[in-house]
DNA sequence: CCGATTACCTGCACGC
DNA sequence: TGCGTGCAGGTAATCG
């Protein structure tokens, strides 16, 4: 499921219930997900208030007032939902009622806020993702964001960087984006987006949109501009709805309506003026979606 | 060092 | 209908 803007979208779920809220209680179904737990994972969780919910690339990061910082990861199929205790709700907040416990539900957190007691429930049939509990003061260092690269949002990411960052890079430009050292938070499908409204191939040799000097190009200045554009938009949308993908309130994300390249496979380019058809190839053992005439 | 491939795991769509 | 195959948003480990 997740890149950044489901992550980010899940965050925002997840805020009005968690953030202020202590957790009163774990139930941890199982000894791992992709890898173990850490050691004594309840025990260091229960009790502890939630003073910041954040995100960090596609990470969920919700830092505890015991000095510690409880950081997840959704790999591929993760996802939250809520299901609340109480009849208080917050305004806005349309939840699911209770329901059965699901399969595949890994992790449930009890919380408890100022308005509303609810059951958090983290699921993962492929369990790709992952929890980890790490101080707060070593989260920048931690084993997870040390060498992480910059977030696609926002100032950071113009075509200076970009230019600056895929410097003397020979792997394709698509690998160059899909790399978390460079830029972290990207996946395959905004990958895919960015580049096909950017006009560049997927193909091309990263080195090939930078200057020697660091400085930005027209190409690594439009891909920027075109990378923040999409994640802004998705985040926006409330992140895409990929086979089941839901937000923490059982909705369907819908920037799936909006996909130009990616899983159209043999479509007309939409692009105005091209008559392209989006092909499908193969790149670092993962699908790639672009039109071949007007990408270059 | 770098870049490319494989491994991890379940569910689903598809063709026969 | 059942069964085999391929594919899926992720990162980490391994291989040249």
């Amino acid at each position: 499921m997740p890149e950044l803007p489901e992550v980010e979208t899940v965050r925002r779920g997840l805020e009005p219930i968690m953030l202020g809220a202590t957790i009163t209680k774990v139930a941890q179904n199982r000894p791992d997900l992709r890898f173990p737990f850490p050691d004594r994972f309840v025990e260091r969780l229960e009790g502890a208030s939630i003073n910041h919910m954040g995100r960090r690339a596609k990470y969920l990061v919700a830092e505890l007032d015991t000095g510690e910082a409880l950081v997840m990861h959704l790999g591929m199929s993760g996802s939250f939902r809520i299901e609340l205790e109480e009849a208080a709700s917050l305004p806005g907040m349309f939840h699911h009622p209770r329901s059965e416990a699901k399969a595949h539900d890994h992790v449930v957190f009890g919380v408890k806020g100022g308005t509303a007691s609810a059951q958090v429930i983290y699921n993962d049939p492929r369990r790709f993702g992952f929890m980890d509990i790490v101080k707060t003061s070593e989260l920048a260092s931690c084993k997870h964001f040390a060498g992480m690269g910059i977030e696609p949002t926002g100032n950071e990411l113009n075509g200076d960087t970009i230019s600056r960052l895929f410097a003397g890079k020979s792997t394709p430009l698509k690998a160059a984006l899909l790399d978390q050292r460079l830029i972290a938070g990207l996946g395959n499908i905004y990958v895919c987006e960015a580049l096909w409204r950017a006009g560049l191939s997927p193909r091309r040799k990263a080195s090939t949109i930078t200057r020697k000097n660091g400085m930005a190009t027209e190409r690594s200045e439009a891909l920027s501009l075109h990378i923040r554009d999409v994640i802004a938009e998705a985040i926006e949308a409330g992140g895409s709805s990929l086979r089941d993908h839901r937000q923490t309130n059982g909705d369907l994300g819908y920037f799936q309506h909006r996909f130009s390249a990616y899983d159209r496979e043999g479509e007309a380019c939409s692009k105005k003026g091209c008559s392209g058809i989006i092909n499908r190839i193969v790149q670092s053992g993962r699908s790639t979606f672009y039109c071949p005439k007007c990408q270059r």
